[in-house]
DNA sequence: ATTCTGAATATTATCTTGAATATTCAGAAT
DNA sequence: ATTCTGAATATTCAAGATAATATTCAGAAT
């Protein structure tokens, strides 16, 4: 039998994960044992099992986590109330950017870890894309809808977006690149970007 | 003291250069051994050193010529009379795209070489990526010259479209679309790109 | 003198194998 | 019944040994 993980303790998943984090980030991925990580919630390792299939479903649900975190704070940034369509545009962008780098300049071990998740998980991305699509669908409706933007078909478009913007998105390249070469990058994009946007 | 490699006859460098392509081609960079170019040459290995530095030096020469004719080609593409400014900028766009993916598809050991070429020397790259970049400035000039374009800077916005489509540009990153989902790609992205820059 | 080679040396890759680690499971503890 | 553990097994890692290969160089061949 296949024993189902629901109606566990959340508390305790989310001590397990809490654990996993701190060694993930600091000794990265693969240096952390299973051993390690219940020690650290003082159970054996075996009881780790209960709760998580194995170690890369530990290493999924943080991300899973993560991907929501800036999904959700990239939504914020289209629903400001005060900021025109454009400059909602060029935050989201700036805001994927400043997402990325913050985490693979903080997280020495970051690359292990998505190289880890990219193998069989490619589900995942592709999800964090969906969504994020969605999100700049409906900016640049709200653009269209204010008669700031003239966008014919904003899906597409948003794609494209996506498209243009990937370099910020992976965290492979964005070490790459200094800072201040993303910054002057996506500036850059950004003012190319909303001249096709804009209403003429 | 260091033999220069000038003055040494050009056919066998090229016999040797052909050689090399044929067995990184099938076999890959690392996989082939200077001992084996030097067998299909009819010549020792030690006589390899006197036309190349080492084995990344000749995969160095290849590259070069590679990028070379890829430039050339995009240069073909932004002197044709007889299109529009735009039809330019796509055809720029789809030849990038054409020209990586066939270089993907055909060469299954490419990566390979990629990876050797980026150890040491990225000079190579950014050197090809300001010769685009130049090629793409040029383009917009052009466009801008026939009242077509409305650009105020073309220099930055070339750095920009390059940005934009690097995506078409990265041997590592193609490869995980299919052709028709990069073609997809290509052309909404050409779209938007179009509404930025044509004068209004 | 120049072109080239075989043999020597330095560097890298491959293979082996003991040790670590992930994962499972029978059964103890509650 | 449920939660958990220790011990067993399967898998992965890593250090050392071995074998290939890259690179150099003294000197042979032309």
């Amino acid at each position: 039998m296949t024993p189902s993980k629901d109606h566990l303790p959340e508390e305790i998943r989310e001590k397990i994960l809490e654990a996993a984090r701190e060694r993930f980030l600091v000794y990265g991925f693969n240096k952390t044992t299973m051993a390690e990580i219940a020690k650290d919630c003082e159970m054996s390792a075996a009881n780790l099992y209960r709760f998580f299939d194995n170690k890369l479903d530990i290493a999924v649900t943080m991300t899973c986590s993560c991907l929501a975190d800036e999904e959700s704070s990239l939504s914020q940034v289209i629903d400001n109330f005060e900021k025109s369509a454009a400059e909602k545009l060029r935050d989201f962008i700036f805001a994927t950017l400043y997402y990325n780098h913050k985490r693979s300049s903080e997280t020495p071990h970051l690359s292990e870890m998505v190289n880890a998740i990219c193998q069989g998980r490619m589900d995942l991305v592709e999800q964090h894309m969906n969504h994020k699509i969605q999100i700049l669908t409906s900016l640049i409706q709200a653009g269209n809808d204010s008669g700031e933007f003239a966008v014919s078909s904003p899906e597409q478009t948003a794609e494209a977006i996506l498209t243009a913007t990937i370099i910020f998105n992976l965290p492979t390249l964005t070490p790459l690149f200094s800072l201040e070469t993303l910054e002057k990058k996506a500036a850059g994009l950004t003012e190319l970007l909303l001249k096709g946007l804009l209403k003429k």
